[in-house]
DNA sequence: ATAATATCTTAACCTACATCAAGGAAACAC
DNA sequence: GTGTTTCCTTGATGTAGGTTAAGATATTAT
């Protein structure tokens, strides 16, 4: 018994018909402007110091954006599951070295559409300019949460507004890139819910 | 002898026009949809748990936004000068109470536009829904730096950045302010200017 | 001018998390 | 199936920046 899936295209129309009206020229202009894109697990889209030259659309599969630091510590930015982009906009619009590794977490299907066909699209279909203007708009403001959250709970705390936000979270992804999300090493994260398991079998 | 200033609306149009085309009538539309809106210094355009009814063109004078926590601390998110803009997205368009606080540091101008006036502005100049797409993706650009910044480094190369790319701040903004900006705290500033002048001092 | 308020500095002590080191468990490769 | 990465845990120790408290300066209001 398995359960009939959507084509990546189908899910691509699918997220912009809920956010605007589309004919079916629209839709083809749509179809024919992503190209399909494959990625094995643990390979990049691109890396730190390389120009993004595709956003992508996640049809399959799962993502982390991470930026390594002077230390050659990784900080990942965030995780992207079905139906959310990866890319690097400041890159991907100011063809400025990305600060930002994409690199998929299982093996995934992008859609990308790079920056002359995107704006090939906004001419031909300009309601696609207000649809990624409020999905911009959302990226920030997602974004601001997270840093306020980050600088001004501690660890646990941030832990816990992840498990709220993310339940399935932990099935998702390595505890030691949970930990990297959250701004703490692995073992910081190993001691902390030993002592949350702890507390919790006091009471 | 004083430099002839631009008015508040001189400033908005400049901006706009250095972004896109404009007619004059397209002209007329902006000058008609913002309107001038003074704060004293201190004085807020809107708290946190508010609702953010208006977007404001800084046109004279300084702001800073800014989240207090569950312990009564301040975290400052940006501070916003001349030609940036102030509010809160989420808050604005989607209706839910906004997370920051926009304070006036000094006698302050703006020019603020609700909601209805800015989705009829974008219907009647549709070149602007481009500029605005492109200003909240330079916004989000400068959080995600920020972001990255403030989660790879220690308080004092924060620090460093700042001045780096906002050399005058120290002579627009109190200490304790920046100090929040960095987020630490004034005690800890303080400590570390001296560390950082020792230093100076032995080489 | 003088009081009131806001800002900055210093010092002693504390804590959350990092660092370093090592061993164990699980997943993956051939 | 067994070597090899990858991942997770635990413990000992270190440190950046927080906390508390107090005094010094500067700014503002009356």
């Amino acid at each position: 018994m398995t359960i009939p899936s959507l084509s990546a295209y189908d899910k691509l129309i699918h997220y912009f018909e809920q956010r605007t009206q589309l004919s079916d020229a629209d839709k083809d202009l749509i179809k024919a402007s992503y190209k399909p894109k494959k990625l094995k697990k643990k390979e990049l889209l691109f890396r730190q110091g390389e120009i993004c030259k595709y956003e992508g659309f996640v049809a399959t599969g799962s993502f982390r954006l991470f930026y390594i630091d002077d230390k050659g510590l990784e900080h990942v930015l965030y995780f992207a599951f079905e139906n959310w982009w990866v890319g690097d906009m400041a890159s991907f619009y100011e063809h400025e070295p990305s600060a930002l590794n994409v690199q998929a977490l299982q093996d995934s299907e992008l859609l990308v559409i790079d920056e002359t066909q995107k704006d090939l699209l906004y001419e031909k279909v300009p309601s696609l300019e207000k649809v990624f203007r409020q999905m911009t708009q959302k990226h920030l403001t997602v974004l601001q949460k997270r840093f306020l959250v980050t600088v001004s709970a501690n660890a646990e705390a941030r832990f816990n507004e992840l498990l709220e936000r993310c339940p399935t979270i932990e099935q998702m992804v390595p505890q030691h890139q949970i930990a990297s999300y959250l701004g703490i090493l692995p073992e910081s994260l190993s001691r902390m819910k030993k002592q949350i398991a702890k507390r919790e079998r006091m009471q």
